[in-house]
RNA sequence: GGCAUAGUAGCUCAGUUGGUUAGAGCGAACGGUUCAUACCCGUUAGGUCACUGGUUCGACUCCAGUCUAUGCCA
């Protein structure tokens, strides 16, 4: 078995409801999760909720509740939804857990005995309205929106900082030196062009400005800030420093994480931060930040203000889908993994209806028609002539889409085979070699396409992981595909005699009608 | 202002190290078929490959500049 897989996504914070933007990133991760357990590997994933931080606070306070409660709602939320979209997650890391509590106190006092945090005078933007320091993005917000500034004061207080300046060479040498890093490419020039000018971060802050935080140990007046708190959950994860074997060895096994998945926002904390923090601590850094872009409604950012907030379920209900794999799909296979994907209900349902309705469900129901009739529902058996659709040699190509996070290429090739299969039908006519009575080659043509409709199966199982069960179901097959293999795809064939099992269409034709691109307004 | 990415058929995008008539899917039009979820199959779409110069026997593909969009930084 080859070294197993470590995967994590961003964790999400805990100020609001997942929307389809959270949806997209943890549904690419999981794919990818889906796909490496496929080709044999054995998969850690973590995904979580960030629930510190001054924001939550303030929201829990503004609902007359305490942030603890607050955050327990919200996570839970959270891992609903993802249950929803079927994610197939190890592991759900929440910021307030004891666990990461320990871990982050753990991984402090490694970086004060390296003699990287030391206490300083920290001058930030302070807002009185909202009572809190400004990050440079919301002065830019406001800047940019014209907000009225006059009432922000520069405030100075004593906090701790990480020595980031010690790491800066030697992360900027790590970035060069390995090319794939940072995924998409070009996600790196941005990064060397940050690395700059880069001064030492502050990692606490006065409890007097934020007190739902985990303790500086040795320090009742400071609380951890974020980058600490945050970016160590993927340490947690893998129970870091846990002082018991079992615990030891999955880190020594799983340990650095293969696959990082971030959204653009925050690429510099993941791949300059980050990498400096594991350095300090001694720990290998991960071999791919995977950078994706963010899905917009009709190329709008998505936002509450704007009324545009759409969500799985949202989806689920307006077009009546029978589970999330249109979703899944659609988003997977209209962007090229890293740009922008942006979503219109017109988009949506021609790129499901076509691909997914006409193309692969429709396959699926003809072919199992005349097999009902031709057959009495039973897999025909073969000539010596026989041939598949589908050739050994095309299957590496999706594979290294698959492994190279191109998934929409992946999914261009994979309807290929279906695209191919159609046409296989229009031109052999079945219903005519039926006429004439010419039985072997009707079993042969009705056997070369039940069987590619097995290996499309498979290779669209980590897209789409309910349809493809449906699809399989229909085919006969009583084994779980979530057991699958990729070997199966050309490892086996389908069973002369399988019974199948025609029924509903695993996936019904859109027909909502438009109601417009913006989502319900709640 | 600095750095970077992109600008290809109505739409979404492919175009490998430069080489005969620039591709796919969707949409549209017309035709075919009937096993099927009014599906599927075939044919048709005449796009100055943003613009201008240059290198070359030859450039969408290399170089320089311009314009536009977007991102990061300042």
């Amino acid at each position: 078995m080859s070294r197993p897989f470590y995967l994590t996504t961003a964790i999400y914070y805990a100020n609001g409801a997942p929307h389809i933007g959270h949806a997209y990133e943890v549904i690419a991760a999981d794919v990818i999760a889906r796909f490496n357990r496929l080709i044999g590997k054995q998969v850690f994933f973590l995904t979580g909720t960030d629930e510190h931080g001054i924001k939550v606070q303030k929201t829990a306070l503004a609902q007359g509740t305490s942030p603890k409660t607050y955050v327990d709602d919200i996570a839970a939320v959270y891992r609903q939804e993802w249950a929803y979209l079927n994610v197939t997650h190890d592991r759900f890391i929440r910021t307030t857990d004891p666990e990461h509590y320990e871990l982050v106190t753990r991984l402090w006092n490694k970086l004060v005995e390296k003699g990287d945090i030391y206490k300083a005078q920290y001058t930030g933007t302070y807002c009185p309205i909202r009572e809190a320091f400004l990050t440079d993005r919301e002065l830019k917000l406001m800047q940019d929106t014209g907000e009225d500034m006059s009432k922000l004061e520069a405030v100075t207080e004593e906090n701790y900082f990480f020595r980031l300046s010690n790491y800066k060479d030697r992360v900027r040498e790590f970035i060069e030196t390995h090319e794939t890093f940072i995924l998409p490419a070009y996600r790196r020039n941005e990064v060397l062009n940050q690395l700059e000018d880069l001064a030492d971060i502050s990692v606490s802050r006065s409890k007097k400005s934020v007190s739902w935080g985990i303790p500086v140990p040795g320090d009742d007046e400071q609380v951890i800030y974020v980058w600490i708190d945050a970016l160590s959950n993927y340490l947690t994860g893998l129970d870091w420093g846990v002082d018991d074997a079992a615990a030891k060895e999955r880190f020594e096994e799983y340990w650095p994480p293969n696959v990082q998945v971030i959204g653009k926002d925050i690429m510099r904390f993941h791949a300059i931060y980050w990498p400096a923090m594991l350095m300090a601590a001694d720990l290998p850094l991960p071999e791919h930040l995977l950078v994706h872009g963010f899905i917009t409604v009709a190329d709008t950012k998505i936002s509450k203000s704007l009324g545009n907030v759409i969500t799985p379920k949202d989806l689920v209900d307006r077009f009546e889908l029978p589970n999330v794999d249109p979703i899944r799909y659609y988003f997977l296979a209209t962007t090229p993994f890293g740009q922008d994907g942006s979503y219109t209900d017109d988009d949506f349902k021609a790129k499901v209806n076509a691909d997914l309705a006409n193309n692969l469900g429709n396959l699926l129901n003809r072919t199992l028609n005349m097999t009902k009739k031709y057959f009495d529902g039973a897999v025909p058996s073969f000539s010596k002539d026989y041939q598949g659709l589908i050739d050994i040699s095309e299957l590496n190509p999706i594979r290294e889409h698959y492994d190279n996070y191109r998934f929409s290429e992946a999914m261009q090739s994979i309807m290929g085979f279906v695209d191919r299969a159609n046409k296989y039908i229009n031109e052999k006519e079945p219903w005519t070699l039926h006429k004439e009575e010419k039985l072997e080659q009707l079993g042969d043509v009705i056997y070369a396409i039940l069987d590619s409709l097995r290996q499309v199966a498979i290779l669209l199982y980590p897209v789409c992981p309910s349809l493809t069960k449906d699809l399989w179901a229909q085919l006969g097959f009583d084994m779980d595909l979530d057991q699958a293999d990729w070997r199966w795809i050309n490892g086996m064939l389908t069973p002369v005699g399988q019974h199948t099992r025609l029924g509903e269409p695993v996936l019904p034709r859109l027909e909502s009608e438009i109601v417009g691109t913006g989502g319900k307004k709640k």
